[in-house]
DNA sequence: TTATAAAATGACGCTTCGTCAAACTTTGAC
DNA sequence: GTCAAAGTTTGACGAAGCGTCATTTTATAA
């Protein structure tokens, strides 16, 4: 707790440059809004080239020794930075899972950005994203752990105040981006909102059904309950079941969405699964 | 990960005596089947005494110095015995943490149960059951994030084998209670299942989204884009349009639910609603 | 070339974790 | 009532992790 409050002057640089990174890294995607690219110094770039290094080695060593394997001597023994440095660029350890959960989650919208573009309705396009977002967890397991490790006290009593702004700030560009879907399904006939405010509703309702089934289908792959499910299908089924109560069209028994699934892997994300295998 | 292979005579003791707690307990509610509560001695009765005891001081800790405030030095300086005993309790922090989410468990079983006898529709105690959990993450706010820990690697990896079998237990515990209000709904025709193993499914569905909501909910009170979100009907939205997705009747246009989410907290806990204020 | 600002270093102090040999208590056999 | 065996408690200890900061090194720009 003291040290949200005693930043030094160098962290809070650090925590803007942090959020710099950000909107570069969107910058570079297709956002055509560009105005901070040429602000930055040869030096700015070796800290957010460095930061993207440390990254990387956190996540080799989580991979290999598992989540509580990952100690910060451990990755400063690991990189070729000492530990002064390192802590330069994490104020903890805590902020450091902050960091990977953020590198998780811009590769998420990347994802997520993909699956919009893809052929077929409203309704497919959204089952796409609930792909997406499975995709990451299977791809990147351990890692994947931080999204739900940073929703916890452990993680936001103490990582810093930057980083959490930044985890934040990328929630809401996934949250417009399915805005932006909702309202185009509302458009075009697809759903129909009582009032305005509901794709609020409906935004949240598909994050938490997606949040909460990858959530316990990948602690518990051996658990009894768990496992006597289809674990293939049991997201498909909790999301066209969620999208069925919002009437949603084409509804669940007048399209095989099971298709759909299947469709997703091969065309939207191909290269993604065939790195799975 | 040595000290799950390595675990002492002693501490597999504890694990059975764990389990015993765990049965007696589930039978001093109403369990009618009984083998096992005359074969307790005085000393197992001792070890789970202190048991509760120590949990309670844990739990206050908790409360009052947050989440990383919690450490096994601080325990056992609160508390009347020694490093060695808290340890014979608890085989590490995250075995600790793993405790405290059971706890919160068997509380929340005990909340179930009083939901299921509520009178109304399967319906309306199918809400009683998520309101039930979501009094829990109110009541007990910091503790109940120990159930979402435990689903994080970063317990699973260290708690004892012993611990998180009786976690997973409780939960088929859940399950199966969740599993019989199903098959009463099926049976008088508020619900119609197309496979009978489709209550796997409802039951997982249900969960998901429960687990899933008030996991964003609780961490993110202050985030921008759940501010925007009436946050004490959240939950009942999202639970309401699961329901309808699987035409569980009365469907949400036919019976005003709200009113019954306002019943529930008045005639089923209402003691635990006061205690609220 | 040099003054100044920024960044990197790693030894250090402190906290936390978890262990274990020794001291102590209970149990039950005689 | 005594005593040995079995079980329990204790707290000092070593190991490991965390985070800091005075000092050294590097970059910048005048």
């Amino acid at each position: 707790m003291t040290l949200r409050q005693t930043l030094t002057k160098r962290q809070r640089l650090r925590a803007a440059l942090a959020v710099v990174s950000m909107m570069q890294k969107c910058d570079s995607n297709d956002n055509p809004k560009c105005f901070i690219r040429k602000a930055l110094t040869k030096r700015e770039q070796n800290v957010i080239n460095r930061e993207l290094e440390l990254l990387d080695v956190a996540e080799k060593i989580m991979a290999h020794e598992g989540f509580s394997g990952l100690t910060m001597d451990k990755l400063v023994a690991a990189c070729d930075y000492s530990k002064g440095t390192v802590y330069n660029h994490f104020a903890n350890k805590e902020d450091l899972f902050c960091a990977l959960s953020i590198k998780g989650m811009k590769f998420i919208i990347s994802l997520v950005k993909r699956a919009l573009k893809m052929q077929g309705n409203s309704r497919e396009k959204c089952l796409a994203i609930v792909y997406a977002q499975q995709l990451h967890s299977q791809m990147h397991a351990t890692a994947s752990f931080c999204v739900l490790m940073v929703k916890t006290p452990a993680v936001l009593e103490r990582a810093s105040v930057g980083r959490i702004a930044i985890q934040r700030e990328l929630e809401m560009e996934i949250t417009l981006l399915v805005d932006e879907l909702i309202g185009q399904a509302a458009d075009c006939g697809d759903l129909t909102l009582n009032r305005r405010e509901e794709i609020n509703g409906i935004c949240f309702a598909l994050w938490s059904m997606s949040f909460g089934s990858s959530a316990i289908l990948a602690s518990a792959q051996d658990a009894e309950a768990v496992a006597r499910l289809d674990m293939f299908n049991a997201l498909l089924f909790n999301v066209n079941v969620l999208l069925d109560g919002f009437k949603w069209l084409p509804m669940s028994n007048e399209l095989d969405y099971q298709a759909t699934w299947l469709r997703i892997g091969k065309e939207v994300f191909a290269a993604e699964v065939a790195a799975l295998s």
